[in-house]
RNA sequence: GCCCCGAUAGUGUAGUGGCCUAUCAUACGAGCCUGUCGAGCUCGUGACACGGGUCCAAAUCCCGUUCGGGGCGCCA
């Protein structure tokens, strides 16, 4: 099927014969002439339809809003209609005709609440400022992907049926793997860390991580998308760099794209490196600056993490966290094991990526999964791995939704996730 | 898991005990209009989440259920 998208119609010459395809968006019909706004992923456009036979007019009453078409037409770049370009038509197909009405429209003034978008998300989709979104996500992560293939790192994929609780924290789903019981991934973080072990030097993965939290605010998923990294022989300065270096790529990625073609595009600011580094400690010294109380070794609630973003506008890291609410494998500072190598990247007061140095040494680390109140024996798997020559490494975990959430400016990570799985949704 | 709030046509809403035979917009259907562009105009179809209770009378008050929203907590 041979077509034009719309987009590029306005690059091509007056009187040009076109094929489109695509949804009736909007259907408007007077005694003559029918207008008809076509949309495809790539744009919208308005085509004219004489009404000067019964075969015409039959069609364009059985026509309805969203069903898909085909139309040959003339362009015309003189039209009245808005932008100036409308195609004049020939012949026109109807391929798939849609029921009426619509569960939730999609040129109607009244938006819809998030339930019925999401009952319905195809059809929510279709609406050009949703598919942006998408379109936007996978230019970041082309940014990303392309960055750090160029700092020779290798892509890999690692189990998402794991067979104990990884990491304690976080819940873990369960699932039926023939006659045993296995969960779902929390995150690759052990896997990386043996890929290390087992001389990658450096990896990257994107994949799904699970979280069978119960949480219900506007910034958590149960299923979201994490790009993680690990490196061999760096520290967390190193993990750092990598990170805000990244974040940059994929920001310029999408800052420099076509992704947008005609649709509104979104003022994009790509941000300057290196961002800004405050301590744990700095900030809980500017909370009680500002008269709020917060003590060491807890994490900051949603207000506390308000108050510190604002001293910044965009992107910028809080470093040392306590061990106490760092994970087990997290590399202790030396000379104040009060505190350790790690670091979170946040947006104002939002948190995109956690990560740091990590344990290499399996004294140290056995101590530590004590320390935490888990098992060693749990984890032999792992420890086997840093037993036999495990270089020092750091790396991190970046949440893909967080990220374009922020770059959009978006209130909700729901937005940003195709079918979202949610404390309660797991349809459609 | 805790606290607060909500559920009315396909969609989004108004309605705080009788004036509800339920408002408005949009969608949908029929028609009018020689070019619309948030088209316009006329007519029409279409709804009180479910179960129980209070009351002469319930969309409205009470209880429960289901579903949803906001905040918190939990959360490498």
């Amino acid at each position: 099927m041979s077509r034009n998208y719309i987009y590029e119609l306005s690059g091509l010459e007056d009187g040009k014969r076109v094929d489109i395809a695509g949804w009736v968006q909007d259907i408007r019909k007077l005694k003559n002439v029918a207008f008809l706004m076509v949309r495809d992923n790539t744009g919208i456009i308005q085509a004219t339809l004489k009404l000067d036979n019964e075969t015409t007019k039959h069609m364009i009453n059985e026509l309805t809003r969203e069903s898909v078409i085909k139309l040959t037409g003339i362009l015309n770049k003189h039209s009245p209609a808005k932008g100036g370009v409308e195609v004049q038509t020939i012949d026109l197909s109807l391929l798939n005709r849609s029921l009426t009405p619509l569960p939730l429209g999609i040129a109607d003034p009244v938006e819809a609440d998030f339930d019925t978008r999401f009952n319905n998300r195809f059809l929510d989709l279709r609406k050009p400022e949703r598919l942006k979104i998408f379109h936007v996500e996978s230019e970041l992560l082309w940014g990303i992907r392309k960055f750090l293939n160029s700092e020779h790192f290798v892509e890999v994929h690692t189990p998402k049926i794991v067979a104990a609780a990884t990491e304690g924290g976080a819940d873990l789903f369960g699932v039926k793997y023939f006659e045993k019981n296995a969960y779902l991934n929390q995150s690759p973080q052990l896997y990386k860390e043996m890929l290390m072990s087992a001389g990658f030097d450096r990896v990257f993965e994107v994949g799904p991580a699970f979280r069978a939290e119960e949480h219900n605010t506007p910034r958590h998923l149960n299923e979201f998308t994490s790009i993680d990294i690990e490196m061999s022989f760096s520290d967390h300065n190193d993990a750092m760099s990598m990170l805000e270096r990244s974040v940059k790529a994929g920001i310029e990625s999408v800052a420099l794209s076509n992704t947008f073609r005609d649709l509104d595009s979104t003022e994009i600011e790509v941000p300057e490196i290196p961002f800004p580094r405050i301590s744990y400690q700095k900030c809980i010294d500017y909370l009680h600056k500002n008269g709020v109380e917060m003590e060491f070794g807890v994490d900051f609630s949603p207000e506390q993490l308000k108050i510190v973003g604002e001293q910044f506008k965009s992107f910028y890291f809080i470093t040392e966290w306590p061990s106490q609410v760092r994970a087990f494998y997290t590399m202790p500072k030396e000379n104040n094991n009060l505190v350790t190598n790690s670091f979170d990247l946040q947006y104002r007061d939002k948190e995109i990526t956690s990560g740091a140095q990590r344990i290499h040494e399996v004294d140290m680390l056995e101590k530590r999964l004590k320390e935490k109140g888990l098992n060693p024996a749990d984890f032999e798997f792992h420890l086997k791995a840093f037993r036999y020559g495990m270089p020092p490494h750091a790396g991190w975990g970046l949440g893909l939704e967080r990220l374009t959430m922020i770059l959009l400016d978006l209130q909700n990570i729901r937005e940003v996730s195709l079918f979202p799985r949610d404390r309660t949704r797991i349809v459609p």
